[in-house]
DNA sequence: CAATTGATGTAATAACATTACATTTGTTAT
DNA sequence: ATAACAAATGTAATGTTATTACATCAATTG
């Protein structure tokens, strides 16, 4: 159920990101893209809406940046929230999954009567290396 | 340990914060001030940074925008991550607390070993009133 | 093959945020 | 009071992120 067939801009969007070790804003992976015909900001949006709805690739909120999914085998990447980890420093991101944070938010929106569509999570500090 | 005394700009962007019943986006907030005397993004932007350090107002990363905080009088605020539900259709902001939250996203970064500085959870979806 | 749909190309512009530098105001020490 | 310093302000320019508008191209389908 996954290997989701991308197009030629798609394709080349997300081999960026995939190799990429940290967030990479829409402008940066223009400017990596320029010599495979890219041009134009637009082109990266495009392929960026895509992979997001595929669930290949995520945005991060707070850094207005994208990561490509590090789970992307693993279906929990659609059934649960997905939260993050990011280093203010070295910027690595560490992705995970929490249901007892899910549940928990859910009984706040539920009491609420929120429908809730999307949720971001995302800690902003020191990884480990970083830290030490 | 409330009541911060604030300078003359400080005072014109949170009064206009207070009275909105929306998020507001730093050049929405300038274009109500311009009355004012306001000028410049800088004004707003350099005001907005002084009351979020005071923790007056927060920022909604999902929405680059900014929003007087709804329990000024709580030491929780301070105390704890605040989280957010954000009404996609008419702007209404819930702002929340949740420790069990917190202490859960706390034990990961923990097992990390991840200094955590600053955390974002926001909500986004429809009220009460809208989704009906 | 006409019609539709999805993807792409390009230019222009809108929206959000910061840098740099000059000036003024407020506070503290003497 | 005033010198010295720190904090706040004013202004212009620029940098960064995202969208609108419009034209073209490619794949699919009736």
């Amino acid at each position: 159920m996954n290997a989701q067939q991308l197009t030629k801009n798609q394709g080349l969007v997300f081999d960026v990101l995939s190799r990429a070790d940290q967030p990479m804003s829409a402008y940066t992976i223009l400017d990596k893209l320029r010599d495979h015909g890219f041009r134009a900001p637009l082109q990266v949006y495009r392929a960026l809406e895509k992979l997001l709805e595929f669930g290949m690739v995520h945005r991060l909120e707070s850094l207005n940046a994208f990561v490509a999914c590090a789970h992307p085998n693993d279906n929990c990447c659609r059934h649960g929230t997905v939260a993050f980890a990011i280093c203010n420093s070295c910027g690595h991101v560490e992705e995970f999954h929490d249901h007892a944070v899910d549940d928990r938010l859910d009984a706040f929106v539920k009491s609420k009567r929120f429908k809730a569509e999307k949720t971001t999570i995302e800690i902003r500090g020191l990884c480990s290396a970083c830290a030490a």
